[in-house]
RNA sequence: GCGCCAGUAGCUCAGCUGGAUAGAGCACCGGACUUCUAAUCCGACGGUCGCAGGUUCGAAUCCUGCCUGGCGCGCCA
């Protein structure tokens, strides 16, 4: 019996309850959940579904789960329930009941997991949308391995995801861009307000390359632009992929003004009423919606903002069909969210509609101290400079295990050690444990089995294991609906220590020549259980799942 | 000044969106290798959940105020 099975048992359990007692049944709520106590003399599971209701429904909660647990105790699977404290309804299963779940899973395979919390969501998941002046540094890393962790998980929760990379090849970052390339090219130092650092010398040693003759053709500076602009994206991409992060679409700025889409859009607002001129602009009154101030589209020099192409590109994601658009931002970026939100508002759009995540910084330690990023000193830490250090799998481990909400102190020589300190190796080990006792079984042939018998399967260890890989879809799912992919990483650390614990308590093979016994098989099941959920689990992560370490 | 985020064990962080005695890893101390890979496990130590109020059967969690730290407040992109 999976949990949420057994919260639906408790819910109409409820419900028969409140009818036998003549209750008003619109006192109890559309669904409920079951937990995992922390004392084990508390049951497999708790309901605190009593405590909840009875205050509404004008009854007293002890009262109230007494007549729940009767109702319960009658099905087949619960072994017994106990009222505890003010109300708690604590139920323990049949070991067949609960031990069910490893075949169920192993069945399942790649799919255990998959949920349908999302079903019917049509997402847009913009995230990185760095401009092509330079390589991904490590703010934008934190986004490309939470933004592709949280797509995948909302994909696993039935949601239809679109991955974007929003950029602008065109505007005066790309000038400074250029124009550093170009001084480098000549031997000159960058200008003032330019980028430096060694990418900028290869950059432009690279164009030169391309082009000899790019010093004398008619506008160097031009050449340097388009050929700089598509070898540093290239770059980007390529380092993207490598880590393991996809995009669906690359979604250019230019591609708007091109399809008229900044006059469009202005237009609508205008019919809309929210437009006004003033001081020779033309600006959006985004403080009707809650923004600290108006915000300028066209500047009094007739020049679009970038924030009037920020008004047309959220009007042609909603235009492309998704009913929600989410967008990763750093906390440099937070600034934004105010207008942002402005902007969904004015066009009509429902509060929610659009979700903005800000993602805290990440600041590199080695040996303790911070490492000191610059992009003027071109010291500017950069993805491929992280995974270089500690590699794709650490790098997106250590990335997406902990809250975006709080800024990361991601320590090299933590990331690196090939030890149990390290989380990453932790889970990867466990994995790969799995994958050696199957490799044993098959090796001596101990079969699974078409079969087991799960009421064998009593030990702690052993129940303790099953809860929490009963646990899975529940974690993807809420891991969605939060948008808190770390959730998945932290749950991977909780069943690699179930199973570490239970493989080292627990033996599964026969001993020597001994026969292999029922029990052993039914372990058997348990170790494959482990082996799909650890391997799932790691792959919503983008991290690999090892078969020997 | 205003806004966003954070403050939980010596350190790094969880805490299942209000539940039972607040957890994990690291560090430190003490144990378990004749192994299914010890990259593991077990035990001990360690807390005024920043502070003060409030909401209720019940608060680390929700509300208000304050303190501390990070980030941000352009007709820049």
């Amino acid at each position: 019996m999976t949990p949420e099975t057994l919260a639906e048992k408790v819910l109409s359990a409820t419900r028969a309850a409140f009818a036998d007692l003549g209750l008003d049944a619109t006192a109890l709520p559309a669904e409920t959940a079951v937990e995992r106590p922390r004392n084990p003399e508390h049951g497999d599971y708790a309901s605190t579904i009593a405590l909840q209701v009875a205050k509404k429904a004008g009854t007293n909660p002890r009262a109230l789960a007494q007549e729940i647990a009767a109702r319960l105790a009658e099905l087949d699977g619960v072994a017994k329930t106990d009222i505890a404290g003010p109300g708690f309804l604590n139920i323990t299963l049949d070991a067949a009941a609960s031990g069910g779940i490893a075949g169920q899973i192993v069945i399942a395979g790649t799919a255990y997991g998959y949920n349908e919390s999302m079903k019917g969501a049509h997402v847009n998941l913009e995230f990185v949308s760095a401009n092509p002046t330079g390589p991904v540094h490590a703010g934008g890393t934190r986004w490309a391995a939470v933004g592709d962790a949280l797509a995948r998980v909302m994909r696993a929760s039935g949601a239809k995801v679109t991955s974007e990379y929003y950029f602008n090849d065109a505007g005066s970052q790309i000038d400074r861009f250029a124009n550093s390339l170009l001084a480098r090219a000549k031997g000159e130092p960058v200008p003032e307000d330019g980028y430096g650092g060694a990418y900028v010398d290869e950059i432009a040693t690279e164009v030169l390359n391309r082009h000899p003759d790019a010093l004398e053709s008619e506008n160097p500076r031009e050449v340097f632009r388009v050929a700089g602009v598509e070898l540093m994206f290239n770059e980007i991409k390529t380092t993207l992929a490598d880590f393991g992060t996809h995009f669906d679409v690359y979604f250019n700025e230019k591609e708007l003004h091109d399809q008229g889409e900044l006059d469009a859009a202005l237009e609508r607002l205008s019919k809309l009423g929210h437009v006004f001129e003033a001081e020779g602009a033309t600006w959006l009154r985004t403080t009707e919606f809650g923004d600290d101030k108006d915000r300028v589209l066209k500047k009094s020099d007739g020049s679009w903002t970038y924030f009037a192409a920020d008004c047309a590109y959220y009007l042609n994601k909603r235009e492309r069909g998704f009913g929600k658009l989410v967008l990763m931002l750093g906390a440099d970026h937070h600034g934004y969210v105010g207008r942002m939100q402005a902007i969904s508002r004015a066009f009509g759009d429902e509060p929610g509609t659009l979700e903005i995540l800000i993602g805290q910084m990440v600041n590199l330690l080695q040996e303790g101290r911070p490492v000191r990023m610059s992009k003027r000193m071109g010291t500017v830490v950069t993805l491929e400079d992280v995974v270089e250090a500690i590699g794709v799998d650490a790098t997106r481990y250590a990335l997406t295990r902990y809250s975006a909400d709080s800024p990361i102190d991601l320590d090299i020589d933590l990331w690196t050690k090939h030890g149990n300190e390290n989380p990453v190796y932790y889970v990867q080990y466990a994995h790969s444990r799995t994958h050696g006792v199957l490799r044993n079984a098959a090796e001596r042939g101990v079969a699974k089995g078409d079969g087991y018998d799960a009421s064998l399967l009593t030990h702690p260890r052993e129940s303790d294991l099953l809860k929490a890989l009963a646990e899975f879809p529940a974690t993807v799912a809420t891991a969605a609906e939060l948008r808190e992919p770390h959730r998945v990483a932290r749950y991977a650390e909780e069943l690699a220590g179930a199973y570490h614990r239970f493989q080292h308590d627990c033996r599964v093979l026969p001993v020597g020549d001994e026969p292999q016994t029922p029990t052993g098989r039914a372990r058997l099941w348990l170790v494959d259980a482990t082996r799909v959920v650890l391997a799932n689990a790691l792959d919503l992560l983008g991290v690999s799942a090892p078969e020997r370490m």
